[in-house]
RNA sequence: GCGCUCGUAGCUCAACGGAUAGAGCAUCUGACUACGGAUCAGAAGGUUAGGGGUUCGAAUCCCUUCGAGCGCGCCA
């Protein structure tokens, strides 16, 4: 029985009583809230429906709950029901019942926790989007996890998903850009407000190798050509970071192309349509006030130039253009200055702020090095980048560090503690239980014992530990929806600690091989299955989050 | 000044408006001649920053004070 199924047999019994005249409601829930107590003594599930309904039906909670109570502990696979509190309903699911997950998770395979609670919406998730200017950086790492898990999850929850990064490859930065390499290339100082990083120095020596001429150009045209060639290593590099960091983006969509194909025109012409744009002071503004923005905002200067914020509106039209119901924004804090105005642009487009335009605003890390703090400043040079990151903390440990923290809460990580207690991250304890677990199906192996969901007496699956193990299984779909529907993949990682602690904990009280000379027996039958479907759902949750499951460790 | 986000164990962080606020790290005590001890069992650690309010019930929602981070350009 699982959580939806109990769900289902609440609500059946909801109308039972409606039906019998017990219960005075016109309106019932589609669905009912189930929860996992966090005592044992309070059963296996439990519901607060008869609080929530009790005021709407006229009755005491405490009333309803007892009606409810009868009426439900008839229904299959029910163990007992009883009232508890002011009005909560604890549920004993029948213990025998309760097996035949383990054979339905290992029927599913990697289908099982994928729903199709998002089918049918079409969703545009847009993050890290940096300059081509420089490396990526910390900051940059806990978007492309982040981003990246939450794409998994949308697409496991049924959704059609397209992870976009927004090449900002126009405008003065890269200018600045340019003028810092060609300087470095001539040994000359870089200007005061360029790029000083060391990475500048060996681009720099990049360019020029590959190309000595480029030297000879003159000036103007020199500086344009160190800008261009800048631009392609370095986000050349880029992608080969987030490649490694097994980050993968549909589109790599670059700010010029907006205004070649003449994208940001046609934007203008909507904005203008819906009768929110006007020119004053030689410019052209949106009139986002219209839609709570502290100020309009200038598309189009008044030397001609198009601003950052004109580009950004043509890009989020193109992408509602091809099809995308729901554009996501992942902006770190610093940025969330910017979302009064997206949201403003999206309404001036004629669309529904909130839905059609959604900003999820991330929390900064902050990094610690022998106690203070690194600012983090491509122009002065001082970052520790990801390709570092990979480098001191290994892809999985660092996936699952920053995957398993809500975004919107402040992060500190301590470079040399990390570093240090990476064996001790969670990570590994997750790990570990899927090495463990794949370690029981090659000993298995071995024995010419093969998991047998179809005919295993899984209805021996009746301890305590394999109930608490086989209810953390049952979780696991209804974590994956919820994980969807919030974009926080870190309920994933916290869900695989949980269900991870689950097997450690049988694992240490129920044998699943038989030992010695020991004949295999039913018992043995039915714990593989199970040590199976828990793979499975480890496995499956490693892979929404991007991290491995290995087989040894 | 205005706005956004945040404030939970010594540290890093969890907790659909639900019952006794949970993990990991650090500290202390135990458990292997059995499938991987990167594990398990246990101890200790809290006025959920402070104060009001909403209700059967608040870490969670509202107001307020304090504290922290960030943002307020015809920059990107």
């Amino acid at each position: 029985m699982t959580p939806e199924q109990l769900s289902d047999a609440i609500v059946d019994a909801l109308k039972s009583l409606v039906a019998a005249g017990t219960l005075a409601l016109t309106e019932l829930p589609t669905t009912v809230v189930v929860e996992r107590p966090k005592v044992k003594e309070h059963g296996d599930y439990a519901t607060n429906v008869a609080l929530q309904l009790g005021k709407k039906a006229g009755m005491a909670p405490r009333d309803l709950a007892a009606a409810l109570a009868e009426q439900l502990a008839q229904a299959p696979g029910i163990g007992s029901v009883e009232v508890a509190g002011p009005g909560f309903l604890n549920v004993r699911v029948d213990t025998g019942a309760q097996g035949t997950l383990a054979g339905e998770i290992v029927r599913a395979g990697s289908a099982y926790g994928r729903s199709d609670v998002l089918a049918g919406r079409a969703v545009n998730l847009e993050f890290i989007s940096a300059n081509p200017t420089g490396p990526l950086h910390l900051g940059h790492t806990r978007w492309a996890v982040v981003g990246d898990a939450i794409a998994r999850v949308l697409t496991a929850a049924g959704a059609r998903v397209s992870t976009e990064f927004y090449i900002n490859d126009r405008g003065n930065q890269m200018d600045k850009f340019g003028a810092s390499l060609m300087a470095v290339a001539r040994g000359e100082a870089v200007p005061e407000d360029g790029y000083h990083g060391g990475y500048v120095v060996d681009l720099a020596a990049e360019i020029v190798a590959a190309d000595p001429g480029i030297l000879d150009l003159p000036e103007s045209e020199q500086a344009v050509a160190f800008r261009e060639k800048g631009y392609a290593l370095q986000l050349a590099k880029q992608q080969a970071d987030l490649a490694s960091f097994r980050t993968l983006f549909d589109v790599w969509f670059s700010e010029r192309s907006l205004i070649a194909s003449g994208a940001v025109d046609r934007a203008l012409e909507v904005i203008a349509a819906e009768g929110h744009l006007y020119e004053a002071d030689g410019a052209t503004w949106m009139r986002t006030t219209d839609f709570d923005d502290d100020k309009d905002r200038v598309l189009v200067r008044s030397n001609g130039e198009l601003t950052y914020f004109a580009s950004d509106t043509a890009y989020y039209l193109d992408k509602r253009a091809r099809g995308f119901e729901q554009c996501l924004y992942l902006l770190g804090a610093d940025h969330h200055g910017y979302v009064g105005r997206l949201q403003a642009m999206a309404a001036c487009a004629g669309d529904q702020a909130g839905y059609n335009l959604q900003v999820l605003i991330g929390q900064l890390v902050k990094i610690l090095s022998n106690g203070e703090e690194l600012k983090l400043s491509k122009r002065a040079g001082t970052l520790v980048t990801l390709s570092e990151l990979v480098d001191m903390i290994g892809v999985d440990a660092l996936r699952y560090t920053l995957s398993r923290h809500p975004v919107d809460s402040p992060l500190t990580i301590d470079v040399a503690e990390v570093t240090r207690q990476s064996a001790e991250n969670p990570v590994y304890y997750v790990q570990y239980a899927h090495a463990r677990l794949s370690s029981i199906l090659r000993n298995a192996a071995d024995l010419g014992l093969v998991p047998a969901p179809d005919s295993a007496d899984l209805s021996l699956l009746s301890t305590e530990r394999e109930g608490d193990l086989l209810r953390a299984l049952a979780e696991f779909p209804r974590v994956v929806a919820r994980a969807a529907e919030y974009h926080e993949p870190h309920r994933i990682a916290r869900y695989l600690e949980d269900t991870a602690s689950a097997f450690h904990k049988f694992y240490d009280v129920c044998r699943v091989l038989p030992q010695g000379d020991e004949e295999i027996g039913d018992v043995h039958r039915a714990r593989l299955v199970l040590v199976e479907a828990t793979l499975t759902v480890v496995a499956n949750g490693l892979e929404l989050l991007g991290v491995s499951a290995p087989e040894r460790m």
